[in-house]
DNA sequence: TATATGAATATTGCTGACATTACACATGAT
DNA sequence: ATCATGTGTAATGTCAGCAATATTCATATA
């Protein structure tokens, strides 16, 4: 039923550009020139053009007229910043879906951090975690009927961790840690207590931007 | 020192549709063509085509790819949405800001409330109210060290207010109510306390959109 | 009458070239 | 030596036109 979409040339250079900050050939900081692409990928550059502003859409990009467009570079407190606001957003949204949450969500979500758990034990490649988070989350905002809220949830950090500073979100924390770390949010969401959760959710978030800003902070200055 | 920028074609697209949106002669659900406009304002179709981008990351613009771009028709759904994850983003922005509120920013602010409550007495014009409304926000927001914070309680529902449902949002409430709205915020703000404050704004909110989605309703028909 | 088919039209997507702006470097003056 | 000025280059902004896609409407068929 999916999948034999037609993609415009535009949304394709915009996949393109996300793949290529990811395996690191564009660094934060780079400058994207629409020529280079143009002749890279054999297309003119309007379709690069209206790319790029996609992506400036989504914040990977930072577009100045008549100066050009760069790949994002974010300084520590802007990286904190993006996680303190994707917490705050994923809390509120997590918090009001509370009452929509199913048992058989909570027994998805009781399962992922078992895995998560053996994960850590069995000293496994902590690429699996990277699925497992990707799962919990999703299944968190399955129940959420704002899809505003989401939008904004995925764009203001997770686009961040899973594209511009992904290989240093792989290696934030270590499985046990993952583990733990998730299930607290778990019991939070079992206790049933909104306040409680919120809280949880949003110091889920800002401890991660908090280690996330150190790392990052020497790549923002290349 | 400033006004004396030159700015590109797109952004003064962007702008003259913001105006036409706000004066009417665009109206939510409407196709926006790109060649009508082109001729319109005498240039070519390229900056047009960035400026409907540009309204389109600002959630103005909807765009379906060889569809065509429609000025944003909401249904009452999703007037409440916006208006829910505006609270929640605003009211933590504040909270977050609320030790560096200075006398002087609570002064003027009681100011502004104070003149909420002359216009409110005085029956004068309602259109003054959105000036007083406008500059209170603003005072909220001066003190928010979050770029991305401020950008997204901007985007999320003050877009929306402001152009598409302007019309409706300077009758959502009598100057009298709108004085009582801003008295509470303005109390909790010196009350000091972060959940007191950070539940006053989220409500302050909700109510809105609870309102605008009545008089939104319909016209996301059309 | 209702529905399916196909041509005509209108609109967006894309192209290649031109115009304008910003940056780097060289040159000259104090 | 430092700073100001000017020139050249490279990048973005804009243009007019072509190509591909969607929509409309007339026509034919059950």
């Amino acid at each position: 039923m999916s999948g034999i979409k037609k993609l415009t040339y535009s949304e394709q250079v915009a996949e393109y550009i996300k793949q290529s900050i990811l395996e690191g050939e564009l660094s934060p900081g780079d400058q994207v020139k629409e020529v280079v692409l143009s002749k890279k990928l054999g297309i003119s550059r309007a379709p690069i053009r209206e790319a790029l502003q996609i992506l400036a859409r989504e914040g990977l990009i930072h577009s100045q007229p008549q100066k050009g467009k760069h790949v994002a570079a974010l300084t520590a407190k802007q990286i904190r910043d993006s996680y303190f606001t994707g917490g705050v957003l994923e809390a509120a949204a997590v918090t009001q879906a509370l009452p929509l949450y199913t048992d058989e969500d909570l027994n998805n979500l009781t399962k992922i951090v078992e895995e998560m758990c053996t994960v850590a034990e069995s000293g496994e490649a902590s690429d699996s975690l990277a699925t497992l988070d990707s799962t919990f989350h999703n299944i968190l905002f399955s129940r959420i009927d704002n899809d505003l809220l989401i939008d904004l949830c995925r764009r203001s950090c997770q686009g961040i961790s899973k594209f511009l500073l992904y290989k240093h979100w792989i290696n934030l924390y270590t499985p046990k840690q993952v583990y733990e770390r998730h299930l607290v949010i778990l019991e939070a969401l079992k206790s049933g207590k909104a306040s409680k959760l919120e809280k949880t959710i949003r110091k889920h978030y800002t401890d991660s931007g908090e280690r996330m800003s150190r790392y990052g902070a020497d790549i923002s200055e290349k």
